[in-house]
RNA sequence: GGUCGCGUAGCUCAGCUGGAUAGAGCAUCUGCCUUCUAAGCAGACGGUCACAGGUUCGAAUCCUGUCGCGAUCACCA
C-alpha cells in the first residue's frame, strides 16, 4: 500500500476515533518548502463534517498519526494545514525498492486490453516538411510513447495525402518546366525537388492571372480561367480515370517525395507501424455513406449530394459526399477510420494528431462515427495543437515563408557544435562520435523546446532568436545526465548493495530527490491521460534542477563514509535512469559525455 | 455574427481534481571553477494572474459577462 493510501486510511480513523464522524476523502498536497514536513493534510474540507477549530483538529489528527503510523515522525499545524514529517527510513526503503528497476515508471503494455492507434504527421506529398510538421511529428510520436509507457498497446500510423489538385500542380509544373530534373541528376532531396515545382506552379499561375486581369478579366474570373489551373484540373481528372502516363508520373514523383520524407523522419527519430494512403482509402468511405443513407444517419439532397444533419448536436449540416458522387475529406476520414479497425481488430480507440484549425472537422467526424453505430467511436480523441507561427505570421509553403524541417535540424546541430567546440570537453572523441553527439544535442534542444509547451497553446517561433541551450532546455537536462555518467565511470567500487535504513541520515537534497523520483510513475499516467508530453518535460526539468543542486552542494564520491558514498552513487544512477526514461518518451536521446 | 481555444514577471513558459506569501528559465545585476563536467550552483531584481461581477471558509484555477489575440463556420484538405 502506498504511503498516501495508508495515511488516508489513518486520517479517517483518527477523525472517526476523535470526533465520531466518518469522512470519505482526505485532501493531500506536498508540503511547501517554507514549512517543516513532507506531506500536508488540508483540514478545511473536513470542517463541513467536523465542527471545531482547524488547528485543534489538525493537532488531534497529528497526534493520532504519530502514535499509529510508524512512518510518521512528527507534525506541525499551521492554520488549517497539518504538515506531516515522514521518517527517513520510509524514503530509504522506498528507494531500495525502486533503484534497480531499469524501466522505472513504465508499465508493460497489457496485451489483453484494447490497443490505441495514434495518427500523426499525415503530410501532403507536394512539398517538404516544415516546422509545423515537426511539432505534429514530435507530439504524435511522444504521445504514442507515453501511452505505451502507461501500459497501453499502441500503433503509430499516418494517412498520406497523396492525391488531389495540389499534387497535380507540382506534377504539371515539373512536366512543363522541369527539363527532366530528378533527385539523382540534381542531388536534391526528392521532397525538396517536388516542392520547388509546387512553388513554381504558383509563380507561373500568378503571372497568368496578372496577364488575364490586364486583358480585362476580373480577378475572380482570372483565377478560375488561368490555363495552368485548367490544365491541373484536367490532369486530376486523368488521374482519377487512371490515365497511364499521369499515373506513372504521379508514382514517380510521389516516390521521390517518400524517399525525402524517409530521410526527414529518420533524422527526427520518428517511425510508423502502419501507413494509409488517401489514394487507397478515399473510395472506402463511400460504402459507409451508402450504408448511412439506408439507416437514416444521412440524407440526400435533390442534387444528389449527401449530408449529415447535426443540428440536434448544436452543429450545422455537414456534407459527406458531393453531388457528382465524389468523396470529400470527411468521406475519406470515415472510411479510413473504419478500415483501420478492420485491419487491426485489437484497436479500441484512436488519437488524431492534427492542428486546431481542424477542431470542427473532428468534432463532426466523431459524431458521425458514433451515429453510424461503431462501438469504438466513443474512444476517439483529437490531439489538437496550436499552430507554429512566425513573427511575420503564418508559414506558407507557396510563398516560401516556411522554416524547413531539414534545415532547422541541421542548424540546431551546427549550434551544438559551436558551443561544444567552445567548451572543449570532448577530447578523445572521434569525429564521428562528435558528429553524432552534436545531432543528439541539437535535436534535444529542438524537441524539448517544442514539447515542453502545452500542446494546445500556439508557438511563436522567431528564426532570428536561436533556441536556447541553457536553463530550462533539452541540453541542460542532457548535460546533467552526462554528469551522472561521469560519476558512474569514476565510481570504481561495488555500489550495488542494499542499504540499511538505520545507517543513513538523509540530507534535505537527498530526500527531495527521492520524493521527486517517487512521483514519476504518476507523471507518466497523467501525461497519458492528458495526452501531454509537456507534463513529462516539465517533470524532468524539476528533477534535474533538484539533482544539480544536490550535485553542487553535496559531494558524492567524497562522501564522509562508505555507506553514504554508495547511497549517493545509487541515487545519482537512478536519477540518471529516470532522466533517460523520461526523455525516451519525448523521443530525446541522452549522451554519455558532453 | 455563431462556435471553439488562448490571455500569468520585459520575453518564453509552469502552476495537478479550487487551498498557505503565484513558481522556473531567458534578459539585467552579485557571488562561486587548486575538490565528482561552470551547458552548472547560490542569490538579487521583477506580478492588480486581461478586466468586471458571481459561487465559497478560500479563486490564477469553477460560473457569467466584457475586451484582446487566434482558429473555424466550403460540394478545400
Amino acid at each position: 500500500m502506498s504511503l498516501q493510501k495508508t495515511l488516508e486510511n489513518q486520517v479517517k480513523q483518527a477523525v472517526l476515533a476523535s470526533f465520531n464522524v466518518s469522512i470519505d476523502t482526505v485532501e493531500f498536497q506536498a508540503t511547501r518548502k517554507e514549512f517543516a514536513g513532507d506531506i500536508t493534510v488540508v483540514i478545511f474540507p473536513m470542517l463541513r463534517y467536523v465542527k471545531g477549530n482547524p488547528v485543534h483538529i489538525g493537532e488531534t489528527i497529528g497526534n493520532y498519526l504519530v502514535e499509529h503510523v510508524n512512518q510518521v515522525k512528527a507534525f506541525n499545524v499551521v492554520k488549517g494545514f497539518l504538515n506531516i514529517e515522514i521518517s527517513d527510513a520510509y524514503y530509504i526503503e522506498f528507494f531500495n525498492g525502486i533503484k534497480n528497476i531499469k524501466r522505472y515508471g513504465f508499465l508493460v503494455p497489457n496485451e489483453e486490453e484494447k490497443a490505441i492507434m495514434v495518427e500523426y504527421s499525415s503530410p501532403n506529398t507536394n512539398k517538404p516538411l516544415h516546422l509545423g510538421h515537426i511539432r505534429n511529428n514530435l507530439l504524435g510520436y511522444s504521445v504514442s510513447e507515453i501511452l505505451k509507457a502507461s501500459g497501453k498497446k499502441v500503433y503509430k500510423t499516418q494517412i498520406i495525402n497523396d492525391r488531389g489538385i495540389h499534387i497535380c500542380k507540382s506534377m504539371l509544373a515539373w512536366e512543363m518546366f522541369g527539363n527532366g530534373e530528378t533527385p539523382e541528376n540534381t542531388g536534391l532531396k526528392g521532397d525538396k525537388l517536388v516542392g520547388n515545382y509546387y512553388v513554381k506552379f504558383d509563380q507561373e499561375y500568378k503571372k497568368e492571372i496578372e496577364t488575364l486581369i490586364a486583358s480585362g478579366k476580373s480577378q475572380e474570373e482570372a483565377k478560375k480561367e488561368a490555363p495552368l489551373l485548367l490544365k491541373a484540373q484536367d490532369m486530376l481528372r486523368k488521374w482519377e480515370s487512371g490515365d497511364e502516363q499521369v499515373v506513372a508520373l504521379w508514382k514517380q514523383m510521389n516516390g521521390w517525395v517518400y524517399d525525402g520524407f524517409d530521410i526527414t523522419y529518420k533524422n527526427l527519430g520518428v517511425n510508423f507501424d502502419a501507413l494509409y494512403y488517401e489514394s487507397n482509402t478515399y473510395l472506402l468511405g463511400k460504402e459507409f455513406v451508402a450504408e448511412g443513407l439506408k439507416s437514416g444517419v444521412f440524407f440526400k439532397e435533390e442534387d444528389g449530394s449527401v449530408w449529415c444533419d447535426l443540428t440536434e448536436e448544436g452543429l450545422d449540416k455537414k456534407i459527406v459526399q458531393r453531388a457528382d458522387g465524389t468523396a470529400v475529406y470527411m468521406t475519406q476520414d470515415i472510411g479510413t477510420a473504419i478500415q483501420r479497425i478492420k485491419d487491426y481488430p485489437d484497436v479500441g480507440g484512436m488519437v488524431y494528431t492534427v492542428g486546431n484549425e481542424q477542431d470542427y472537422h473532428f468534432q463532426v467526424l466523431f459524431i458521425i462515427l458514433k451515429k453510424l453505430g461503431f462501438e469504438w467511436a466513443k474512444n476517439l480523441y483529437h490531439l489538437s495543437y496550436g499552430m507554429v507561427d512566425l513573427p511575420s505570421g503564418k508559414m506558407k509553403s507557396r510563398e516560401g515563408t516556411v522554416v524547413d524541417a531539414d534545415d532547422l535540424i541541421e542548424e540546431m546541430a551546427a549550434t551544438a557544435e559551436e558551443i561544444s567546440e567552445e567548451l572543449g570537453k570532448l577530447d578523445g572523441y572521434t569525429e564521428d562520435e562528435k558528429k553524432a553527439l552534436y545531432k543528439t544535442i541539437g535535436l534535444g534542444a529542438l524537441k524539448y523546446y517544442i514539447l515542453k509547451v502545452d500542446p494546445k497553446k500556439r508557438i511563436l517561433f522567431d528564426p532570428k532568436e536561436s533556441i536556447d541551450f541553457q536553463g530550462n532546455t533539452g541540453p541542460f537536462i542532457q548535460y546533467t545526465y552526462a554528469r551522472i555518467q561521469a560519476i558512474l565511470r569514476k565510481a570504481d567500487f561495488d555500489y550495488s548493495g542494499a542499504l540499511n535504513s538505520s545507517d543513513i541520515v538523509l540530507n534535505p537534497k537527498e530526500k527531495e530527490l527521492i520524493k521527486q523520483l517517487e512521483v514519476f510513475p504518476e507523471v507518466i499516467q497523467n501525461a497519458a491521460a492528458q495526452h501531454s508530453p509537456a507534463l513529462v518535460a516539465n517533470y524532468t526539468y524539476d528533477l534535474v534542477k533538484e539533482f544539480n543542486s544536490f550535485y553542487q552542494n553535496v559531494s558524492i564520491l567524497g562522501a564522509d563514509n562508505e555507506i553514504e558514498k554508495i547511497f549517493r552513487v545509487q541515487l545519482s544512477k537512478h536519477v540518471g535512469t529516470t532522466i533517460k526514461n523520461a526523455f525516451s518518451v519525448l523521443g530525446i536521446q541522452v549522451p554519455e559525455r558532453m
